[in-house]
DNA sequence: CGACTTTGTAAAGGGTCTTGACAAAGGGCG
DNA sequence: CGCCCTTTGTCAAGACCCTTTACAAAGTCG
């Protein structure tokens, strides 16, 4: 039988959420006073001023002098110091672990790394363990919590990373580990919703409605933000695309399957299909060295033919995809990200161009695709914006 | 800058959700003391007596003998009438209005239908009035509301239809049309939502996970089903997955573009395939009469060679889209319905076998493809369902 | 300067859940 | 059967939190 469990409304919940309610309207409109707090939430003065009370107490709320009177007394204007609090935020990657100390506000007052030369399994955890406590110890403000982003399918709320493939984790305890070392919130997310919860958080991008933000790199994989939270789907598993079957030739995945979107539309595809057909054309100004993105970046810019055609061909299979994405979530943001972006405004234009045709023209319509607007920090300020979210109700913004 | 408008949290709330708390847990586990009730919500026994007193004033729960003792005073059983409230719901079909009251269990006290002999736009909207007032004088009992069922894309929450081609509906305030009508809460949704919603309640699935419901007729959509609410999407937009592109190959479509996946998978799309094969192979015992889908079907059944081709060639395109869906959600449940599903097993192994190779394998382990188990009256109790949920804060279940 | 407006706070009030107590109603055991 | 124990359901008092009402403080405007 269908059940959902509610849990019961109580009184302390009422409280819980209208302090976040004031503290949220004041950290996204600030500077503002109580009266104007009381106007945009419906909330009484009195009420508002017992709950900013104690705000002030935390310190998440200060008093910052007053503003101009409309007629009468002078407002006291209040706002959300932006390093009332910190958070950590780590990007788990397959080479290394970066991780940053972040205010309230996104500032990254901190940064460290650590490579991960070849260590997986407890090793790579180990590793994970030592930065997180590193940047804990540099943390100069109350911490809020700890946020990692990391490959893999990962339970929730434990953290438990059941699969992370590069990283040899198989039902590896990372939430837990994390928490008991520190003591602190602690969430493990997948990199690709903590990128796209950073491109909505920082990305400047339309957020009314459903976004989805989609990594084409070595990999294909998208997240999901609806309403400003991270949709993670069953088990994680949404956004898991880059294993789409998109064509009928018989190319193998490291999967197990043929014919995934990610043998024919990620970097690595495109650099494997152009050193292909290097070998076949040893006249060709690619041949002799050594094929890098970079290389084949700069033969592309420079009109080469072969690194047009490897790289403008690999760009319709995404288009379809992220057309079935849009009819199956009718959603109008679509963001990429990633390495491929590089590529630019040419292989942009290609997914455009199949995207419009491969999806009902009345969804398509209303419909963006672009570039993403944030840089190599995004997994772990994604990781923090989560986590603030969950923590303090409030959704990060720049 | 991204805002959630999130509301103050007052009293009346906390009252709102321990009420629809109590009577969710009374209807769904019913019969159960009070005890039992706070035992199982968290709440008080005194406040349970409480909220329950309210209900027995409003009908919603009655008590209902004693149950047995387990060594005290012996509980009073209480549980929600099937017949405490009805429901109108309808589905609207481009050829046919049908209607039904059920009561809280969804079982049919009445039905009524319509046929709309061509008739659209205003003229299909009295008669849907009309059958809306025909329901509501026929209930016995105090009415939840009026839930519709409807084609095309949908403004929520006025239940203005932006965009439902066969029946010549633009921008028409159907909902507001019908509430005036009858003062009765209202709800419209598009009808591939209202079935997949009539499958979570009715179809004794999983009902832990997403699910997503995929209609194959003589057009193709699907609805989403998360956590026991329908996902919609921006402007309902979510499921529109007919006009998914699937084939290169220059198949004109109604929607303006070529290779949709309604243009191969779709049982309009089996049947012009199958009259163009019998047309180019005139011995084929198809030659001759009419070709609907009951005489195809009856080929296939009777192992016709040209039917198996034509019905299990529309099934892989259709395999690879779920597929798709799948991933970009993370779901676990997929169900079928529509005409298509009466051709039945091999069909339906047709689509698994090419979902399965079309998606990650970590998640096609999980996800399950297989056929819908509601009847003709889906739709409208499908609309009558979300109705329930809407307004009573009840997830409608068998 | 005085009337009016706006802000912020204080005290009283009201709705809702919880606590503590108890009567009612049953079983178990001497 | 009678007593004690358990369980149920209710009542009264209390606690929590928002709202109402009132008012002092601090500003503008004429």
């Amino acid at each position: 039988m269908p059940t959902a469990t509610l849990a019961k409304a109580t009184h302390r919940q009422i409280r819980r959420s209208n302090v976040q309610l004031v503290l949220r309207t004041v950290y996204e409109s600030a500077p503002l006073s109580r009266a104007d707090v009381a106007r945009a939430t419906g909330l009484t003065r009195t009420t508002v001023s017992d709950l900013v009370e104690g705000l002030i107490a935390d310190g998440l709320v200060v008093e910052a002098g007053t503003g101009p009177s409309t007629g009468g007394k002078a407002p006291i204007l209040l706002r959300v110091p932006a390093d009332a609090r910190q958070l950590v935020g780590i990007d788990v990657d397959r080479e290394r672990l970066s991780g940053a100390v972040v205010d309230l506000r996104g500032e990254v007052q901190a940064r460290e790394s650590r490579y991960l030369h070849g260590r997986d399994g407890e090793a790579a955890l180990r590793e994970l363990e030592a930065l997180v406590l590193t940047l804990t110890a540099a943390a100069e403000r109350p911490l809020v919590g700890v946020g990692i982003g990391t490959p893999g399918l990962i339970e929730q709320p434990s953290g438990r990373v059941r699969w992370a493939v590069g990283l040899d984790w198989h039902d590896t305890p990372v939430g837990e580990r994390l928490a008991a070392l520190t003591g602190l919130p602690t969430i493990v997310v997948n990199d690709s919703q903590a990128s796209a919860m950073a491109e909505w958080a920082f990305g400047h991008h339309d957020t009314s409605s459903a976004m989805i933000v989609v990594k084409v790199g070595v990999g294909i994989g998208a997240g999901i933000v609806i309403g400003g939270r991270v949709y993670a789907g069953d088990d994680s598993g949404a956004g898991e695309i880059g294993h789409t079957r998109v064509t009928d030739e018989d190319i193998r995945c490291r999967c197990g399957g043929t014919g995934c979107l990610e043998t024919v539309a990620s970097l690595r595809a495109v650099l494997q299909r152009a050193a292909e057909l290097v070998a076949a054309d040893p006249g060709s100004r690619l041949s002799g060295r050594p094929l890098t993105q970079a290389v084949l970046l700069e033969a592309f810019r420079a009109d080469d033919p072969l690194a047009r055609e490897v790289v403008l061909q690999a760009a319709p299979p995404l288009g379809r995809v992220l057309a079935a994405m849009i009819g199956t979530l009718g959603a109008r943001d679509i963001v990429l990200i990633g390495p491929m972006t590089e590529f630019g405004q040419l292989w942009l234009n290609a997914v455009r161009v199949e995207a419009r045709r491969s999806a009902l023209p009345l969804l398509m319509e209303r419909s963006n695709i672009h570039f993403g607007r944030t840089g190599d920090d995004a997994v772990a300020l994604g990781a923090a914006a989560i986590l603030m979210t969950s923590e303090l109700g409030l959704a990060l913004v720049a």
